[in-house]
RNA sequence: GGAGAGAUGGCUGAGUGGUUGAAAGCACCGGUCUUGAAAACCGGCAAAGGGGCAACUCUUUCCUGGGUUCGAAUCCCAGUCUCUCCGCCA
């Protein structure tokens, strides 16, 4: 969410800045309905004021008068309060503005690579992609998630359900004991309010599970990433600025209904509708925002150099990052079947763009209350790392050997064989 | 599912119709004292929004929304949320 101000400021820049994005929203009427509304509530306080005086005096005589103007005052309210909901919907459905170094364009092309980190191992045999070796390990059963749920849903099991645990401990371990992030395992349903206030809702609804409590409760949703609800741990709160930063971690499932990818990576376990993921949060001061950002892609990272997996991190373009994001770092992992680097990780700052929307603050040093940093990234995307694990130490009878820094997560065995019939 | 209790500033917590935006305490900020710190003492300290270059000023806000009244934190109605007890349950 923006600040109305700013906009009123700096609108030049601002639309010029918006329009980078990949923006739907309509911007032009800002403006003018922004003035309306201020008008709308001067009028209306002229109003109170003059009823307010009369209350005070208690002269009966214009005890009639006011009532009158309570009827005015009613009647002003209304509109106001309907042209303010025409401004905050426009608000709150505009994207973040990128900062300076993030590169203009359009889409996933115009993103760029800053670094590329290890050697992709050329291997003497064709590499099976990770369904293949799965499927025929009997590991990774996808006809059976087809019968019992549904499909883009997936059972993993035996030595690979090991595995993708031991990834979940690993990264926690790391995060925890090296990282110094926080860990917590939340809830996986959100309300309607900590959905708004990362930024799911009110735009991107279509994309995520509602949950019906059979009470005429509040609106409910499953988490589409722990984002949600680690970074709404502050909402509404005044954190103490002693307390910054605050870093979280968590493993959790995530659900999401991928509603604009039907036909994009059908095959496998790339796009699920439930996967787990761990994820990083910070909040932090706003001005400490671009550098906790470089703090959590690092940290991110390094789960992958422990691997020994080869990677890239790329800085998305305009209109390529997601709606809340200021700037977005994604780290893409080597696929030797697809011979493509893929998302394994996206580290955003968002600014005070989810603060404002949360009403998260902290008292700065001048004793002011301003709204908070807050940054998000996965470290890593489990199920996608499963993935990349048994693409890149596959061997060539289909086996799958165990990275050295999972094993003492894995009874120390050394590879994954077929179970034996 | 049944019964009850509650929601007031960063926190704790007074306050049942007329300058109460709201006592007190804690926390925080400034000062006195001290070599320094602590303690003690003095002073300050809610937020959001509008107007103004500014000093400043106005409005709103005691969970939310209605209602009564010239006037509501305080009275009435509806709702939301939280907590406790009982039942059920991993």
């Amino acid at each position: 969410m923006h600040d109305i101000k700013y906009i009123r400021e700096n609108y030049d820049v601002f639309k010029k800045k918006i329009s980078n994005r990949n923006n739907t929203t309509k911007i032009d009427d800002i403006l003018n309905i922004d003035k309306k509304n201020r008008k709308l509530i001067q009028e209306k306080e002229t109003l109170e004021k003059q009823k307010k005086d009369i209350s005070k005096s208690k002269d009966e005589a214009m005890f009639q008068k006011s009532k009158e103007i309570s009827l005015k005052i009613k009647e002003l309210t209304e509109y106001q309060l309907k042209v303010k909901k025409e401004l905050d919907s426009i608000l709150s459905s505009v994207p973040n503005i990128p900062t300076e170094d993030v590169p203009v364009g359009s889409d996933e092309k115009d993103n760029k690579v800053i670094e590329t980190i290890g050697d992709i191992e050329s291997k003497n045999f064709k590499e099976k992609s990770h369904y293949e070796l799965g499927e025929k390990l009997d590991m990774l059963d996808f006809d059976l998630a087809t019968k019992t749920t549904g499909s883009r849903f997936v059972f993993v099991k035996d030595k690979l359900a090991l595995m993708e645990r031991a990834l979940s401990n690993f990264m926690l371990d790391v995060h925890t004991l090296e990282n110094g992030y926080n860990e917590i395992s939340p809830p996986l349903l959100a309300s309607e309010t900590t959905m708004f206030g990362t930024g799911q809702l009110p735009k991107f609804e279509n994309d995520q599970f509602e949950i019906k409590l059979d009470k005429n409760d509040g609106r409910k949703f499953l988490i589409p990433t722990a984002e949600v609800i680690l970074t709404n741990i502050v909402k509404n709160q005044i954190v103490k600025l002693s307390d910054l930063p605050l870093r979280f971690v968590a493993s959790t499932p995530c659900f999401r209904k991928e509603a604009g990818s039907y036909g994009k990576d059908t095959k496998g376990m790339i796009r699920q509708h439930q996967f787990y993921k761990v994820e990083l949060v910070s909040i932090v001061e706003n001005d400490q925002c671009l550098g906790e950002l470089e703090r959590m892609t690092k940290s991110a990272t390094k789960i992958l150099d422990r691997l020994k997996l080869p990677y890239r991190k790329i800085i998305l373009c305009t209109g390529d990052m997601g709606f809340s994001a200021e700037k977005t770092y994604d780290i893409e992992v080597w696929l030797p079947s697809e011979k493509k680097y893929r998302e394994i990780s996206s580290c955003s700052s968002c600014g005070s763009f989810q603060a404002r929307r949360m009403n998260s603050r902290y008292k700065n040093t001048n004793n002011e209350n301003v709204f908070t940093g807050t940054l998000n990234g996965s470290g890593l995307a489990v199920g996608r790392t499963l993935i990349a694990v048994m693409e890149n130490y596959q061997n060539k009878d289909g086996s799958i050997t165990i990275p050295e820094a999972l094993r003492p997560y894995m009874n120390n065995m050394d590879k994954i064989l077929p179970i034996k019939s």
